[in-house]
DNA sequence: TGGTGATAGTTTCCTAGTCAACTAAAGAGA
DNA sequence: TCTCTTTAGTTGACTAGGAAACTATCACCA
């Protein structure tokens, strides 16, 4: 019965629950747009593209915190069930642009429908003074850490 | 300028922030435990075993929310690095148990102050009762959605 | 104007999971 | 006790991403 216990009582950290929810609702998230045939890191490369379009792929890669690499390899994907395109830089010979297709202009704002019900399935029943704490507390963490880059996985 | 602009504005998803800030504060964990050799779902393992052992692999499986698969191959990254024993359960010749180490037991304490160390960095700039309000809303989505499973990823 | 270094994107190899098929042992019933 | 079903664990095929080497192009500038 020592009074201290440096070991085993993770359930203390934030960071614990936080990663437990966190999980949580991305991966309901996650079968939801599945359903749609998209994973989530499509999905959110084809949001980032909403309105941003053409954007260049190392511009999509710092935006997600991915590699550019990753980026290659997702737009092959996405291209194959044309939800994208990829076109020359007629500027740059080395550059591309990335943008959306008819197919995925309309979808994008489908999955939207379904990020917004999956975050009411999960912070609905808070109260609005809890809803708006919680959200300050998140930027506030974001803010003073200096966090960058949309969260994919 | 309609009212209702369905799309677009994710950042009004506490899931996104969520995400963001766990992935962040994850990223940071992950960082540190790799200088002493061992990644997140290695700690987690080696963590749930503490004070549990000896434990099945299959429940441990079902602890971590991973497939028995990925116990596997966990357990064979974690016994050639000497820090797991792998026996066969002697009542039943299907079954085995996984158990520290003498080098396990000393390396999770260490791997624990790290994890204290982490949460400090991200956490410890709120004020008491932002802290425990985080906690209580985060205990809350998990009890009232009926979350099961230790967070590894 | 030609060489050098920086930049954009791709590719290869590696890691760490899932899923589903597989093997072996245990349990249950006729 | 033989068979059938269930359970424990392993394996192989596949996926998604990172790291680093690679190719092509551009920008600078002597």
């Amino acid at each position: 019965m020592k009074s201290t216990r440096p070991t085993s009582d993770l359930t203390a950290h934030l960071g614990y629950w936080l990663r437990y929810v966190s999980n949580h609702v991305s991966q309901a998230f996650a079968r939801k747009v599945e359903t749609h045939g998209v994973t989530v890191a499509e999905w959110v490369l084809l949001h980032q593209l909403l309105g941003a379009e053409p954007l260049a792929p190392s511009r999509v890669a710092e935006r997600l915190g991915m590699t550019r690499g990753a980026i290659t390899k997702l737009a092959d994907r996405l291209i194959a069930k044309s939800l994208l395109v990829r076109n020359a830089d007629p500027e740059d010979g080395r550059a591309q642009t990335l943008a959306l297709t008819a197919k995925s202009r309309k979808l994008v704002p489908e999955l939207a429908a379904l990020a917004d019900a999956n975050d009411s399935q999960f912070f609905d029943h808070l109260s609005p003074k809890d809803r708006a704490t919680l959200l300050r507390i998140l930027r506030g963490i974001v803010d003073t850490r200096g966090l960058k880059s949309v969260p994919v996985d």
